[in-house]
DNA sequence: ACTGAAAATGTCGAACC
DNA sequence: GGTTCGACATTTTCAGT
C-alpha cells in the first residue's frame, strides 16, 4: 500500500495517542471525519495498524529496572534454538528477545523490580533454560530515550 | 497506588488491546460499564497509564531492519554526556537510547529499512554526534518475542 | 458498585465535486 | 481521491442511589 502525506501524518498522530477522536485527528489534518474515519481503516485493514495498547508507566508497578541480557547457547542447531525461543518466550519478565549476529546469539530486554528480583530471575527462570551456554547482563542507569513510535 | 486483582488484569487487558469499549471489558472482568470506567480513570489519573498507542507493522513502511548499536563516548564529563543525550534524542531512527553500566556508555536500538540505510544513518547522523568514541552494531536477523505490556 | 439517561462519537450509506 | 448530510447504533460520561 503507498501511503500518503496524510497518512503518514495520521499515524504518527495515531503513535502518540491513539484514543483521540476522529474529529479531533480530522481538524488537525484539515479533512472531513468521513475522510479520517475511512483512512483509519484502511489502515487497520492493511494491518499497517496492527495493535492499540496502553502504555504503562513502569515505575508505579515496580518494573522499573531494565536489563538487557546478552545469551549465547551452547550449540546452534535448529533444535535448540526452537526449543529455546519457545520457552524464553514464556517469560514474563522478558518483554523483548532478538536473535542477534555476532558474539552471542540472543539479546533479551528484561523488565524486573530490583536486582534482588533480576537475580530471582537468572537463578530460577533463565538459567533453567535448556541449552544456554553463557550470559552477560548489562544494566541501565538511565532511560535516554524509550519511544514505541515511528517517526514517518 | 494499590493495585487489587481486577486493577491488574484490566491492565493486562488495556496492554493486548486499549480500544475494547468499557462494555467488553466489564463483560470480561464481571463488573458494570460504570465500574470499570471509574477503574480506567483513576489508573489514567495516576498516571498508570501513560499512553495509548497505536503499534505499527514494521516492515509494511521499510523500517523492519533492526540493529542494536553499544556506544561510547570518549569521555564522560557531565558535559559531553548531556549534549550527546540531547542530541541523540533528535534522530528519529533512534527508537530507544538507554545509559548503561559496563563497557560501554549506551545501547540504542535503531529502526531502519535496511543495512544500506543503517549505513547512511552511521555515517550522517550517528557517528556526527560530538564526543564519540566508538561504537559497536548487533543486527538483528530475529525476533522472538517484541511486546510493549508488562503482565501483571 | 450499580442503574439509568444525556451527550458525544462511531459508523456508514447516499449524493455529489 | 475528496465533500457534506443524515441517521442510527454504540459508547462515553456522569448524576443519583
Amino acid at each position: 500500500m503507498n501511503l500518503d502525506l496524510i497518512d503518514k501524518k495520521l499515524i504518527n498522530l495515531l503513535q502518540k495517542d491513539c484514543k483521540q477522536t476522529t474529529k479531533k485527528l480530522a481538524l488537525q489534518l484539515n479533512l472531513s471525519v468521513t475522510a479520517i474515519y475511512e483512512r483509519i481503516k484502511k489502515l487497520e485493514k492493511e494491518k499497517i495498524i496492527k495493535q492499540y495498547v496502553a502504555l504503562i508507566q513502569k515505575n508505579k508497578i515496580d518494573r522499573s529496572f531494565l536489563v538487557f541480557c546478552h545469551l549465547k547457547l551452547i550449540q546452534h542447531s535448529k533444535e535448540y534454538l526452537t526449543t529455546f525461543e519457545s520457552e524464553v518466550i514464556k517469560l514474563d519478565e522478558v518483554s523483548e528477545c532478538f536473535h542477534v549476529s555476532g558474539d552471542y546469539d540472543y539479546i533479551l530486554k528484561i523488565y524486573v523490580k530490583d536486582m534482588q528480583a533480576y537475580r530471582e530471575f537468572m537463578v530460577n527462570k533463565l538459567t533453567a533454560l535448556k541449552h544456554i551456554g553463557s550470559t552477560h547482563s548489562i544494566f541501565t542507569i538511565g532511560e535516554v530515550k524509550n519511544t514505541t513510535a515511528i517517526t514517518l
